[in-house]
RNA sequence: GCCUGAGUGGCGGAAUUGGUAGACGCACAGGACUUAAAAUCCUGCGAGAUUCAACCCUCGUGCCGGUUCAAGUCCGGCCUUAGGCACCA
């Protein structure tokens, strides 16, 4: 019924919702909120004589069917297929005018065949490679997480414990995309706090690479923010994972200290290491120091945890006096301090503050403020070839690898012979092969991995014997590219034909979930940029515009979850109230980027309102104009309601309704005029009652949603007459009714011609009169 | 520690650029209708003092201070709280 076309001379318009994970539990009250604020959305800009797509689909791959499937032994392509139905029966119930001809499904081979094109793609450009590496293993998931994916230490799905494991893995170079990823935030319009965010987690910070000679003859690379404080360097520490300490092995006189502190660091789960209060430990080198490359002297070299081996170069200079960690260890350990800062008092605490600050003990930076400082040694250092400007990322690279069946399939083909070999294009989809048990191997490997069948095949670039990948994609792949299906969803040729690629792009609206900003909407945004980059997306940036709703807790202000038993049914409140109840409770319930407990006893409000809206059909008149006691509340209804509606206002856009409304019982009947403008402007929010008014009164030819938004005179959104409020002293002492085009002069007279004005005023001297159009007098008086 | 927000009645929440604080709704109280209840309709509803009653008055948007004729809104300093990041050099 709301079918969007690839060819229209309207404007297009795109509004999408993140796709829901179709779960066991079925439809949560939260999803509502977020569809029908869009739906309002599309609906008037369809109103509004746009071409709108506004589509649906299910990111349906994912632990959760496959737990179910793996519990019930069910295959999860029929869990999936069920909770699918389950969900669309809700949504429809819901009105939502979704185009359900461009129903798309993640785990639908005919959808993967494109994600698994584009792995091929990134593969082919070098950014998916494979890599052994330290990851993050969740011990009840038995899978690997993504760095997005660990919260607290914790699995952000089940919260069990994440230790770390090396294994070879699927890796997506995000970290090449990470400064266009800060950059182009510019081009969109997203939040402040989603901006925010994003900057904060891609971490970008400027400073300075270096090289330190050691006493055994090479040289270790520091990586420091804070050059201007090199002089001060008195100490360095490399992480326990440092290549080098292998390399040193047979000059370190206390090896086996080391040895011992590298294994305790690496049982550490990620928690542990991370964690904030923890006292510094370490070990000193003995057999091998370093030499400052500015003060020539040698200093001590240690091996801490505090330093990271995966973030710059796995090894610091420490400078005590100016900064924390620096500066707690050199406590500990009776470490030399020096000053290189003057302003503090480096002995009693660290002085950290780079602003104001000027350089000493540091030769030729003396008397330099600290950002003089920064550039001077900066170039200073490029000269001596001691060290160049270097900018660092927190952004690491995207393990992309999970060992679970429930997922695509990397199309990946490895021979002794050829190394990593692309599944040929032709053979794409490499659909999920048929497996007895979906349980992970006690190795913690696919289940794939024992369909031997499956696995043995032949390499396609020599023909020899090969193995296929067995891991799958985690579930994050088929939603970074999900709004580009939408625009051309059944084509068998290419993800999208060019033109719908190029009509339909960029997404103009987005609304979703904060909880996605550092997942989902980053990586979506990185893999459209390398689509862009190859001159398949159309634009640089997947959305124009980002916003983000906040969550429907429990009546008790928590979150709703199953076990503290608050979670509210979306089926039983549509039952109860009906659909357009629900819609309208859940856009009134409050400022929609917030959060908001659920009230089911401020429900009957809104069901409330919508009978006395049916109701009205017995006041209606013949009359086709709007009243003169209503006209202007009707034009500044219509205003209002348009406004709000753009700016995600949809509480305030109730109650004008609301009270709209309450002004035409105040007059005792409504014109048909009237009646069809009420109707048309709450249809967008509550659409099936409308449509059946609309019918019943015979308002019009065709469906409600089918007309022209209404326009609105401003000349007309204002009374004839207007209260305003009289001030002595900026304190209101009384309100008086005046003509609304009323000029200062004769405004302040009124005010002053009043009894209660003139009384308080009496034996007083003026010293000011204000007064602000259609606002206020106020009399400043002595 | 750093980065974002937010603190307004019994409750959810309103309040362009500083300009009548509390829109709209819920709950509650009183009344009408009814044999009765529900539903519906009408009225009241921040706190305090005063009054037979009403008007009027005083106070009031987390706390302290400031700017202004005028501050929920702007400035400075705190407190509380939510979300994000965090031994990131």
């Amino acid at each position: 019924m709301f079918h969007a076309s690839n060819q229209s001379d309207k404007p297009k318009y795109y509004a999408l919702i993140e796709f829901p994970y179709p779960s066991g539990q079925g439809l949560h009250v939260g999803h509502p909120r977020s569809y029908t604020a869009l739906d309002i959305v599309a609906r008037k800009r369809r109103m509004q004589g746009y071409n709108v797509l506004y589509p649906i689909g299910w990111d349906a791959f994912g632990l959760p069917t496959e737990n179910f499937a793996i519990k019930n032994h069910v295959h999860p392509k029929l869990v999936t297929a069920q909770n699918i139905a389950r969900f669309k029966q809700q949504l429809l119930s819901l009105g939502i005018s979704f185009d359900w001809f461009r129903e798309i499904n993640t785990t639908d081979p005919q959808y993967y065949k494109w994600t698994q094109w584009i792995f091929l793609k990134l593969f082919e450009h070098g950014l998916a490679y494979k890599k052994e590496m330290a990851v993050n293993w969740c011990t009840s998931c038995k899978c690997v997480l993504a760095n997005e994916e660990v919260v607290n230490g914790g699995c952000e799905r089940c919260g069990s414990e994440v230790v770390r494991k090396t294994k070879s893995q699927w890796m997506l170079k995000i970290t090449e995309y990470a400064q266009r990823l800060i950059d182009d935030l510019e081009l969109v319009d997203y939040p402040d706090r989603v901006k925010a965010q994003q900057r904060n987690w891609i971490g970008r910070s400027t400073g300075v690479q270096a090289k330190f000679a050691t006493t055994a003859g090479d040289t270790v690379e520091i990586y420091t923010t804070r050059p201007d404080t090199m002089y001060g360097a008195t100490y360095m520490v490399i992480s326990p994972e440092h290549p080098l300490l292998k390399v040193w092995q047979d000059k370190l006189s206390n090896i086996e200290e080391i040895l011992a502190y590298q294994e305790a660091a690496s049982k550490k789960s990620d928690f542990e290491r991370t964690e904030v209060a923890k006292e510094k430990t370490g070990v000193e080198l003995k057999g091998v120091r370093a030499i400052n490359p500015l003060t020539q002297k040698e200093i001590p070299i240690f091996v801490s945890d505090y330093v990271l081996v995966s973030y710059g170069t796995g090894a610091i200079m420490a400078v005590p006096g100016h900064d924390t960690r620096d500066w707690e260890f050199a406590k500990k350990f009776h470490l030399p301090i020096v000053e290189v800062v003057k302003g503090g008092n480096v002995e009693q605490e660290p002085f950290t503050e780079n602003q104001n600050g000027t350089m000493v003990n540091s030769d030729i930076l003396n008397g330099l403020t600290v950002a003089e400082a920064k550039k001077k040694i900066t170039a200073y250092l490029e000269e001596k070839g001691i060290g160049y400007a270097k900018v660092n990322f927190k952004l690491r690279d995207w393990v992309f690898s999970r060992q679970r069946y429930w997922g695509e399939p990397i199309p990946i083909v490895h021979c002794d012979q050829c190394g990593h070999v692309a599944v040929p294009l032709e053979q794409l989809p490499l659909e999920l092969p048929e497996v007895d048990s979906y349980e992970p191997t006690d190795n913690g490997e696919s289940p794939l991995a024992k369909m031997t069948e499956w696995v043995n095949t032949v390499c396609p670039k020599c023909g020899g014997p090969a193995r296929r990948e067995t891991d799958t994609m985690p579930q994050w792949a088929g939603s970074s590219w999900y709004f580009l299906r939408y625009m051309d969803p059944h084509n068998q040729e290419a993800l999208a034909s060019p033109q719908a690629l190029q009509y339909w792009a960029p997404v103009d609206w987005y609304n979703g979930g904060m909880e996605h900003t550092t997942l989902h909407l980053l990586y979506s945004r990185f893999w459209n940029k390398f689509l862009y980059d190859v001159g398949i997306a159309a634009s640089k940036e997947p959305y124009a515009k980002r916003t983000s709703h906040g969550m429907i807790l429990g009546e008790n202000g928590e979150k709703m979850s199953k076990s503290r038993g608050n979670v509210v049914n979306p089926d039983d409140i549509i039952r109860e109230y009906g659909a357009d109840t629900m819609r309208l409770y859940e856009m009134f319930i409050g400022d929609f980027e917030k959060a908001a407990p659920w009230s089911t006893a401020s429900i009957k409000g809104c069901r409330r309102f919508l009978e006395r809206f049916w109701n009205l059909q017995e006041l209606m008149t013949a009359e086709e104009e709007l009243s003169p006691q209503l006209e202007s509340a009707f034009h500044r209804a219509v205003k209002k309601i348009g406004e709000d509606v753009e700016t995600l206002k949809f509480n305030t856009a109730i109650a004008a309704l609301m009270a709209l409304l309450n002004d035409i019982y105040d007059c005792g009947a409504v014109t048909k005029g009237e009646l069809r403008l009420f109707t048309v402007l709450l249809n967008l929010f509550a659409p099936h009652i409308c449509e059946e008014v609309w019918e019943r009164a015979q308002l019009g030819d065709g469906m409600v949603c089918r007309q022209q938004w209404p326009a609105y005179d401003e000349s007309k959104c204002i009374d004839k007459t207007i209260e305003i409020a009289v001030q002595v002293c900026g304190k209101v002492r009384c309100r008086l009714e005046v003509a609304a085009d009323i000029d200062a002069a004769h405004a302040i007279a009124a005010a002053k011609a009043s009894e209660k004005i003139a009384a308080e005023l009496a034996g007083k001297q003026i010293v000011k009169e204000i007064y602000v159009p259609g606002k206020l007098v106020n009399i400043v008086a002595k």
